[in-house]
DNA sequence: TAGATTGTTAATCGATTAACAATC
DNA sequence: TAGATTGTTAATCGATTAACAATC
């Protein structure tokens, strides 16, 4: 099996396949087939198999999946065991937002600190985190072994605000900015909330809709 | 031409082919090849020309696509010209990050106000937008035909708050909860901003990576 | 005109679905 | 055992790419 060929569409349908087997566990289900999966997944019951099937074979003939032997394992092929760190960059509205509502710890991340430009942020107090300085992100950085950087800052600095984290060291970028952040040739991955692009695929239906 | 039949893929280009024109329009730039446009997006000639061919014929040949006659287009397709109405319900920091930084207006959004559930928050003003009362939500929205309810709460009370936004005609949802919405057979349509699919996509890539 | 580039058709590729032998 | 349901192969469907006549 070689993990980098699984479709990109198959990994977007993980977390949902994850989020519903949370709310199976939490009901108290023990199994389920493809089949029922599938009717509340709205997706038929091959694509379910296969997907769950590019990573290896968690069900049984005549049973179905084990919920929480399935979690089990996606979670890991998500590496949410890897207790990945992470970082916010830049503490306005929507970082505050992360900061006070985003159980980093339940999804199996390990949440490290908080880093500011604006003087009077810096030193304050958001969900029990001091934020700090974006003087000492540098070194902060290379001392910890950063994993994922949230940036969460003015569109117009993100590319070179982006650059200096991969110049640091962080292995990835949780990007909050309209920008289209280009990770050159160091590997970088970086993942969008491109808050706009959903706004105006709405829109497009909406429109659609009124024809 | 049946514009329903346009596939979803094709959709979701199209605001990232919009802020591209944008930015050419910035720099200047009067026409673009499919050539020229696929290289700087990372897409094949074909398939932009095809892209753009769902929705009619917006280029010449030999000369290519004039960038301010596509962006109009494009802005007319994705509906911006339409000025859909839209409230903002829920004013906790990802609602009023959105107040503060999202210019609905240069996106063709009409932008009508902000509710709120929480008394304290009540009647403040954020971003010139004086917070309204919960309690008055749905009148206002009978009363002001709205198109759009940005629905950005806690995400236990997603699906009633939803189901009143839909009994009180609102015609589409904008989600910022991690709930799952069901619009019944209202026929609304919902689009999703699921911060914790977009994080866990992200830490599968990076686990991919170490491997 | 000659070169460039479109819109569109045909070919290819990849993802989804259907079918079914294997087996719990 | 008989019924259920998997993992997987084959068939289908749809999207992307390549090719090219049309034409600016």
């Amino acid at each position: 099996m070689n993990k980098s060929s699984v479709p990109d569409r198959v990994i977007r349908r993980l977390p949902r396949y994850l989020k519903k087997l949370d709310d199976l566990i939490c009901k108290g289900d023990e199994r389920i087939s493809s089949n029922e999966l599938g009717r509340q997944l709205g997706l038929t019951p091959s694509q379910i198999r296969r997907d769950f099937n590019h990573f290896g074979e968690f069900g049984w003939q005549g049973y179905g999946y084990n919920v929480k032997f399935l979690r089990r394992h996606l979670a890991h092929i998500l590496g949410l065991d890897k207790r990945f760190s992470i970082i916010l960059v830049g503490t306005g509205k929507i970082g505050q937002s992360l900061l006070e509502n985003f159980d980093f710890n339940q999804y199996g991340f390990r949440f490290l600190g908080a880093f500011e430009i604006c003087e009077e942020l810096v030193g304050t107090t958001i969900a029990g985190y001091t934020i700090m300085d974006a003087k000492l992100q540098d070194q902060f950085i290379r001392d910890n072994h950063v994993d994922i950087a949230i940036l969460s800052i003015k569109s117009s600095s993100a590319q070179r605000v982006a650059d200096e984290l991969i110049a640091s060291g962080v292995k990835s970028i949780w990007n909050f900015t309209e920008a289209e952040i280009d990770p050159g040739d160091s590997g970088v991955t970086v993942e969008n909330i491109h808050f706009s692009d959903s706004l105006l695929v709405l829109s497009y239906f909406l429109s659609e809709k009124e024809n």
